[in-house]
DNA sequence: CTGAAAGCGCTTACAG
DNA sequence: CTGAAAGCGCTTACAG
């Protein structure tokens, strides 16, 4: 009788008699309450274990709830970002987690520490955090490491921190290979208008371009390089100073597509002809290049490929597997489109 | 004595004793069970509303957690959605709010029955949802509206349903001015390359040009009027159409910045300018407007203004505060660049 | 579709 | 400190 018996629901009374206690009793260990006898708590606490028991708060609470993941991004004004996240958004509608957005320009939250935000993650259940292109100390990262919430970084703009887990692409091999492109078109004057100077990924462009210009034996031009924010106005502002130089460039590798479209669009005003008077390098490989006016020959980086492969390391600290390593790169590679060409004369 | 009696607790059947019904009957409806008469329903709800009524694992729950509101949306593939969610966001972090996002280009949760969608959305501590430019059927909102799940829809694709909320803008208003504008530089073969036929934005624009049409005394003719996706592709090939036709229309009125994209981008390839051959009027002004080759006369809707304000609908339902409209419509207006000009001779 | 009755699982109050 | 008994609040099963 006893073997073919269906087992007990998991109930407080089936957790009294498993502990041979009495109900009340477990009600008591389960609530936390005080006046109970030691050794009668660790009967009680054992019995719990072996047999998981949920109470039903906790029950409805577990009805195969999705993890839900957080990405911290600071705009979605750049196809960049947009990218990012629709591959995240692919991975997580494939493996059936749900992505919580949150755009750090609007300074949301920015009240908290870091202590309370990650103690707010665990209350609110949330799994863990994808942060695209920011910048945070290793302080800041403390308190989720402590609460095992997984973290993983795209692109930081500050240098690896310890542990951090992070994605990014060849930068360097990037960077290289778009200057190469234009020295083999013939420039020998060619400008460098990078993103923030601090950021990782921008200091790796910017090495790949001068490795490229000393493989050819031509001269890095301290003049030549300039540095700014991922943004339009940077490539206009940068745009502007370069055609001042004396002798100017003849060709320009930006360290981001938004950078390069600001570069056109001051072009446009200033009545110079892209690729014939001036040949124009992008890096991200966005729609945007493929759009823009002229299309822009750019470093393409696997931008949704970053976010799903982010999403796929969050998810794999949360089953607890060890991670093969810290840091993921994948491969960038040069798409030529109508913004280059050799140098005029 | 009546009148000091303390309040009863706010248990179900005190519920039940001030709708009149009984305990098992306001159980189904917290539940979200379907066998409840109409009037029944509405009178328990009322009651629970009034009283605040929460259950006991919602009590449990209210540790301080901020609400979640889901945003759904067909892509982020355009710039129109990435601004309306950029509205949303902002409000969002105003507000304290969370965002949760669901790109359904991905087909995500495909496989469920809205049944089981607003049911985990419930399971899942979800407050409310927003939905972009989709179709949907009144069958497919039922069971959210059952649960008290506020939903608000931002342009949706078919005709507004019964008690929907939804947000807009004022499209016959705009595609009137498009018109006029086109008009009163002189065009008389004026074309309109539409969005999805079904689309109550669509029509409204439409219509809109036809009005502006007849209060100059121009006959509408009706192989000048297009429909497709609001996409670059159906600009592209919308374009290629125009051109064979005869008499060849002088201008052309796309629904939305996206399809007048495809328009540039298919003018160029053929070598006909904008605007001296052809002048092109888009719908919507997101920044792609203002930053296109040649920048695009469009029609100005406040995007950003459209996602705040359904976030706002969203919590005014969450607090129970009576709507004074299902429908809010935005202003829009139109924003004359360079893709405008008298027809040529 | 409704609700009286039975049931379930946890908690409370209190005697020992 | 423990547990039999009573109680609470919600849910289920089903007769009407």
């Amino acid at each position: 009788m006893a073997s073919n018996e269906r087992p007990a629901k998991l109930t407080l009374a089936a957790i009294a008699r498993e502990a041979g206690v009495s109900a009340p009793t477990v009600s008591k260990v389960v609530n936390g309450r005080e006046d109970v006898a030691a050794d009668t708590r660790a009967k009680v606490l054992t019995a719990l274990e072996r047999t998981g028991y949920k109470s039903p708060l906790q029950r409805k609470n577990t009805v195969w709830r999705r993890p839900v993941v957080e990405v911290v991004i600071d705009t979605l004004n750049s196809a960049y970002g947009v990218e990012v996240l629709n591959g995240v958004l692919e991975h997580a509608a494939a493996s059936d987690v749900e992505v919580l957005l949150n755009v750090t320009g609007q300074q949301r939250g920015s009240h908290l520490s870091p202590e309370q935000r990650a103690q707010r993650m665990v209350d609110e259940g949330r799994s863990g955090m994808i942060v695209v292109t920011s910048a945070f100390s290793a302080a800041e990262l403390e308190p989720f490491h402590r609460r095992q919430i997984p973290i993983v970084v795209i692109d930081p703009l500050n240098p690896p921190q310890g542990e951090v887990v992070s994605v990014g692409a060849s930068n360097w091999a990037g960077g290289k290979a778009a200057t190469a492109h234009l020295l083999g078109l013939g420039h020998r004057r060619i400008a460098f208008l990078g993103g923030p100077e601090a950021a990782e990924c921008n200091q790796a462009r910017l090495h790949g371009y001068m490795a490229a210009l000393m493989a050819d034996g031509v001269a890095v031009e301290e003049s030549y390089i300039f540095s700014g924010p991922f943004r339009p106005d940077n490539g206009v502002a940068g745009m502007k100073s370069i055609l001042q130089l004396e002798p100017r460039p003849t060709a320009i590798f930006a360290a981001s597509d938004s950078i390069a479209l600001g570069i056109l669009a001051e072009a446009r005003r200033q009545k110079i002809r892209i690729p014939e008077d001036m040949s124009v390098v992008g890096f991200d490989g966005t729609y945007q290049a493929e759009e823009s006016v002229p299309p822009l020959t750019s470093v393409s980086q696997p931008l949704q490929e970053m976010g799903r492969a982010a999403l796929r390391f969050v998810m794999r600290q949360l089953r607890g597997d060890t991670l093969d390593s810290h840091r993921v790169e994948l491969a960038t590679h040069l798409v030529v489109r109508e913004s280059t060409a050799p140098p005029a004369g």
